[in-house]
DNA sequence: TTAAACTTTCACTAATTTCTGAAACTTCAA
DNA sequence: TTGAAGTTTCAGAAATTAGTGAAAGTTTAA
């Protein structure tokens, strides 16, 4: 089969990138690649076209959409009269970036809070253990803070986001005036 | 040389899962594991206490010491009457973690915004090429949103991202009133 | 049904990353 | 200055991770 992919410089510097960058952001190579493709690319396209344009094997083709479609990052889309799968990304970008967000999340942060919460529960034996357990109760505090308020940040989507961004300092101003906004939420300091 | 580390259950078993998480926080197993033990380690230790601790060679500890020190997540102590080195940690919970972070994004998401603002100079050359454009566009700015809001962030310090927290889905709220807390630039902040 | 078109699996090879340990280097007390 | 105590470097070994391609498995138009 002949495929009809593109790759001009401007794609296929694009997409060589995504590979390289792509072990850094919880996948590798090729699957980065893969992601940019179908994301760049205007139409759908065939796991064959993928084979071709980034020559690889079609079966790391296979494994990959599968790694892809497992993020939730693409989809297949269904073309009347057409056998194969066709793939597109599966939101906008802000959308897909939530996704990677939450894998990482996932994946980073959550094993690791579990296991601070079981640590947590064991009395310390010695000095040294209850220094360490403070420690650890410092780690999990903050990595539960951040979890709850990257869920947080989400739902928002990217326009708040960015209303609240432009905001920027005056954020720490206006949580001084948080208690006459919302009154039935005083936080204590 | 014989090493007087404990390393009891509780320490093993954070030291371990650190170790385990550390490839996928961007570093190896080993430099996870010595960030664990000096972290959770209420005296300074010594390199050689290190790798007794862990069972790994003495040159491998030096490797990620010196790891360790370029992401500024550790520092060495003077013991006086002492020769050799002391590490301990290279501040608080809060300042390792954003340390780490920054560290990060300098890696995963630099060298990614860099490319893009060279790519979105090129004059598109057909209409696949300027619908990956256009996409490359709103990863470029995502990406400029998500990284000026975390420093935002890392300026605010550990109690007042828990008031922001606490403040939860209001926030959303409280940017509908942010012209009347925050007026004109004409007033002096 | 059948068989062509397409996909997935998996044992093996290739590439990359991590770790070791011996040798070279540095520091400082005597 | 010497040498003991300590550190760093780096070539190669070990371990891990990624990629191939052939064979087995699916799907569907005819």
């Amino acid at each position: 089969m002949v495929s009809n992919m593109k790759m001009t410089p401007l794609i296929t510097s694009a997409v060589m990138h995504f590979g390289e960058m792509g072990s850094r952001w919880g996948f590798n190579r090729t699957v980065g690649q893969m992601l940019a493709l179908i994301a760049l690319n205007e139409d759908p396209i065939t796991a064959q076209e993928i084979a071709d344009a980034l020559n690889i094997s079609r079966g790391n083709v296979s494994m990959g959409l599968k790694e892809l479609q497992s993020w939730r990052l693409i989809k297949t889309q269904i073309v009347p009269g057409e056998r194969k799968d066709f793939f597109v990304p599966a939101g906008s970008i802000w959308e897909l970036a939530n996704r990677v967000f939450e894998e990482r999340k996932k994946r980073e942060i959550d094993p690791t809070l579990s296991l601070l919460r079981d640590l947590l529960l064991d009395t310390p034996s010695n000095s040294n253990e209850e220094h360490a357990q403070q420690t650890l109760a410092e780690i999990h505090d903050l990595l539960e803070s951040v979890t709850a308020w990257s869920q947080e940040l989400q739902t928002l989507g990217p326009e708040k986001l960015n209303t609240l961004m432009k905001l920027g300092a005056s954020v720490g101003r206006i949580l001084e005036f948080k208690d006459k906004l919302v009154p039935g939420k005083t936080t204590a300091n």
